[in-house]
DNA sequence: CGGGCGTTTGAATCAAATCAATTGGAGTGG
DNA sequence: CCACTCCAATTGATTTGATTCAAACGCCCG
């Protein structure tokens, strides 16, 4: 649990391999995001000794049921979260980077309401909730920065829904991988290729697809141009020009050839 | 230090005008939800007096792109959450009930980003954001109610995302009549009549199907005998045994004659 | 080298959307 | 009061987009 090397300070865990900086084009309000992350880590940090833990693929942070103690800041990997209902059902009802907090389900009633599942290695701080309330009481910042990210969470939230309620299959797909290079973008990393490590079945449950379809629309992004894979195995996609995928969507949305009059 | 969750106090001054009181075949947290909610309209007026505005049918309390200033609690009737996305989508991406907060969303950006719409006539609360900050800071419990609020909207979101993605339309408008139901229980009010004042079209934008299908799916509950309509308008819905959707919707889930062997 | 897993692709099927017609209320104005 | 319009809802027929079923491929790993 308790890896030998473990940097010190909220310095990035882990080499990511050319984790350059986003080339020109990254949108304006990167450098914003980026000192936001800097900073929510920093005050985290200052307030009290967090409680670093290494995770590596298929570890759970937290699972379903479990009493609430802890809320948990992702300082490097990713995580997927999971939701089982009453009758069986299971999907992956989120995603979370490097900056993103976990754990917000779980303060309503005092119990996790789904499993924190890491995607790769990474690095988690526990954040005792109760120390975190003491520490936001005397600062502000702090307070903001966590109502910031519940915000921002029920604000993604909802653009999932809407994604999932208003988008046919090759758009959901397109709008996926445009979020996720937003996402990127946001973190100041390179939004022109994306290593991805969910299978075609996790993005399918996240999308509310079978692994079938997002497979076929994949291959029809490739087919028009809109993406290629890097490797063989089609984990490594590039994609040229972000903006083209809104183009897509949109031409999804209104099949009618836009000729005029 | 002080426990995450709201303990059970000795009731503060409840200046809350209530609503009949729930019959008395309520679930066993109706009781707990009801205090809940009492204790925290009382907590929100006690730290400050709060601007009380009537709506009708059809206001607005807020919308995309105003700054963000207040939050509001419905303090009653019925209001519904509209996203429209940049490529023109408009979908009903939540729906708030008495004793529910509004305007989590504008927090991350300091601009909200939907549109809070009253579909009854109603009274909101509002509340100066940077005024709720102050008095929380002095009162642990007024924040844990926030805190509950925002964690419980995250958890709804959630699940509403993954009843889109794993269920089929029959399936789909029965669990949301169900939820419906419980959310009245919650509150104490009877779960056997549901006055819908949506229309199919609301509820299809809301459940990501057409108004069609929403009005066959509700045409096959009602020839199954789990709902009738109360009316000739069909908006009055009973639901005799609100637990026999559930097994509606884990027959839906499993096509298969659940006979043995 | 062989087996297992993830992916792709094709063909058939099915569920939901679309198109279309009808009904019933609510509201309006003669 | 009735005729008229408008809007919501229902129901049927048809189409279509996504799932399901099935087969084949490539990769990784023992």
């Amino acid at each position: 649990m308790f890896a030998s090397v473990i940097p010190v300070s909220p310095a990035p865990a882990r080499a990511v391999p050319v984790a350059a900086r986003a080339p020109a084009g990254a949108s304006c309000d990167s450098a914003a995001h980026i000192r936001r992350v800097a900073e929510m880590l920093a005050l985290v940090t200052d307030a009290f000794p967090v409680q670093r833990r290494l995770v590596r693929t298929g570890d759970t942070i937290y699972q379903a049921g479990q009493p609430f103690t802890h809320l948990y800041v992702l300082n490097s990997g990713f995580v997927k979260m999971v939701n089982l209902s009453a009758d069986g059902r299971e999907q992956i009802v989120g995603l979370k980077f490097r900056g993103d907090w976990l754990g917000f389900d779980g303060i309503a009633d005092a119990a996790h309401d789904c499993d924190a599942i890491a995607m790769d290695t990474g690095e988690v701080w526990a954040i005792p909730y109760d120390a975190l309330l003491d520490a936001c009481a005397r600062r502000p910042r702090l307070l903001a920065a966590l109502h910031g990210a519940m915000s921002r969470e029920i604000v993604g939230d909802r653009n999932s829904l809407m994604s999932v309620c208003t988008l046919p299959a090759d758009a959901r797909v397109a709008d996926f991988l445009r979020t996720w290079a937003q996402s990127l973008a946001r973190r100041g990393l390179r939004t022109d290729q994306i290593m991805m490590r969910m299978t075609r079945a996790e993005i399918g449950s996240y999308l509310g697809l079978t692994l079938e379809t997002v497979s076929r629309a994949l291959s029809r992004l490739a087919r028009e141009g809109l993406i290629h894979f890097a490797d063989r195995s089609r984990r490594d996609i590039r994609i040229p020009h972000v903006a083209a995928l809104d183009g897509f969507v949109q031409r999804c949305l209104a099949p009618e050839a836009p000729t005029l009059q």
